[in-house]
DNA sequence: CGTAATACATTACGAGTGTAATCATTATCG
DNA sequence: CGATAATGATTACACTCGTAATGTATTACG
């Protein structure tokens, strides 16, 4: 398996991207994030770059143009920083973690059905 | 309501002693962290004065030393990561997150049944 | 073929982080 | 009272991040 890289707040954006369609030229992936973000093309191209270098993306030439894809899943990234998340905040605590999390968020009925038939599921 | 300052890693590990225990000083804190961090005290004391400088932290004088206390409530800060974590990974979904993070935790049956509990009431 | 447009690579730069060392001030021991 | 130890303040330094600008190579138009 390979270890996750560090994924940086802006870098999940351009991830989040190639990980809904890929693979993607520069320019398209800067296509997507308009509206989302108001970043130059340049910073979409550098971030680009560094996750190429940190290889969560790969990409193949087609021509003159970089055709970039992931190189990391999105679960494992998820993971990782879940992981990170529960470390820092709950010392690594799940459960009040999740107690946390449901106490809080905007859930609808059927997220709370499936929740419940999941913990169900978990008890055996 | 006070902004809530960004808290890094480090930071976070320093804050769980003071959240834990206050007021403390310096050394206390030091020894806190024993075993559970290698830091040189050096560092703990630049954590303790950067987070003194985000407002994080607030301490009176006794002689000397400082009593070192929260100035920013662990529920808040717990809130602030929340939301930075489920806009990063999940794009602020907390369906998502909370069945990603309920289906790879290792939850005791009591947190099972509490958080079964905790969605039954959320249902109303 | 040469020059402009395109696309990626390299460099920039200030703020924040991890990890400390050195400086300055104060209190304490002899 | 003076020297030393303890404590916080200041400074350090390399690395990452957000946000780009500039450099370089390749392609395509005229």
């Amino acid at each position: 398996m390979p270890s996750i890289p560090t994924i940086s707040d802006a870098e999940w954006e351009v991830m989040a991207v190639l990980w809904t369609t890929a693979p993607l030229t520069a320019n398209e992936v800067v296509e997507r994030l308009e509206g989302r973000r108001t970043w130059s093309p340049r910073t979409v191209k550098t971030l680009l770059n560094r996750l190429v270098n940190k290889k969560a993306l790969a990409y193949e030439t087609r021509g003159n143009r970089y055709l970039y894809r992931p190189a990391v899943a999105r679960e494992a990234c998820v993971r990782a920083e879940s992981r990170s998340f529960l470390t820092r905040v709950f010392g690594g605590a799940a459960g009040p973690a999740i107690v946390h999390l449901v106490a809080n968020a905007d859930l609808s009925p059927s997220e709370i059905a499936e929740l419940k038939k999941l913990l169900s599921k978990r008890k055996d």
